[in-house]
DNA sequence: TAACTAAGTCTTGAAATGGGACTGAGTCAA
DNA sequence: TTGACTCAGTCCCATTTCAAGACTTAGTTA
């Protein structure tokens, strides 16, 4: 199967990952998340080949993950920002984030903190049911197919 | 940046990439949730190579996400679960399957459909903060680095 | 005029992938 | 006891993608 074959499979996972299932893509995102936003400064960041930045950068404008936009003129230039749905991806960063606090922390805990200022503390995710609220044990899931699909 | 040098990044996401980030994983994780266990259903449905899918799983089961187990002898024939660690990416499938389910669901609706058992509903995973319990928007969290790492 | 910046483009060698043939251990049916 | 079959790989080659870094272009500042 090839990259641009996956959008086209019945399947949830298979076409986000023809979004952002390749190699730097996710990184990328990190960094929008960081509130990074320039070419050169995503380049900095991640030490990524300029030629695959370029090119990422292109599709997730494509997809409407980022929103390309000029935030100067003479000279013309360009900033990358997270699109609403761009956002809607932070649950899928932060539960690979958690995941790797949980298996991959040094001694010392997890590199970065995050803080809800909605409450005011320090916190992780945590993925829940949206019909009864409770920590979703993917054990007690069962899967069927959409049969209107 | 290559990818064994992903793993050494100070960064979760880096370190969860390291394991998952690659072009197939997540596909075989896919399968594994939906329980397949072989290596040959795992070649037929996803048409990964061999080759390709040969060193996934052996990389999986390195990491301790799955697990390699003999069903039979004579002839010996292997499966691989999901261990604990592998249980723990649900939350990252699932907001990603949601993304997808989202954003690019065809007109009849996402493919499949999610029940828990536990309440009995048809449901779809939220994302919540773990100090006070509301759902986290993007927009209300700061992060800085972990002081003492 | 020279140096500098942002945002790319281009080139080249190295690495990863897709597709498919081949292998080996053991089973099953005739 | 031979032939077909299954599972779980291994091997090979052509194609695709990537890493690293030099080069380009438009405009700015000293």
């Amino acid at each position: 199967m090839r990259w641009n074959e996956l959008r086209s499979e019945k399947c949830s996972l298979a076409r986000t990952l023809s979004v952002i299932g390749d190699r730097w893509t996710l990184l990328v995102l990190r960094e929008a998340f960081l509130r990074v936003r320039r070419f050169e400064d995503f380049q900095k960041n991640l030490g990524i080949a300029r030629r695959v930045l370029t090119e990422r950068l292109a599709h997730l404008v494509e997809e409407g993950v980022l929103e390309k936009r000029a935030y100067q003129e003479r000279p013309v230039r360009h900033e990358y920002r997270l699109t609403q749905k761009g956002l809607d991806l932070y649950p899928a960063l932060m539960a690979m984030v958690n995941w790797g606090d949980r298996h991959y922390a040094d001694a010392e805990g997890p590199p970065l903190v995050h803080t809800h200022t909605s409450c005011g503390h320090d916190f992780h995710t945590v993925t829940t049911c949206s019909e009864c609220g409770e920590v979703v044990d993917p054990r007690a899931v069962r899967v069927r197919p959409n049969v209107a699909s």
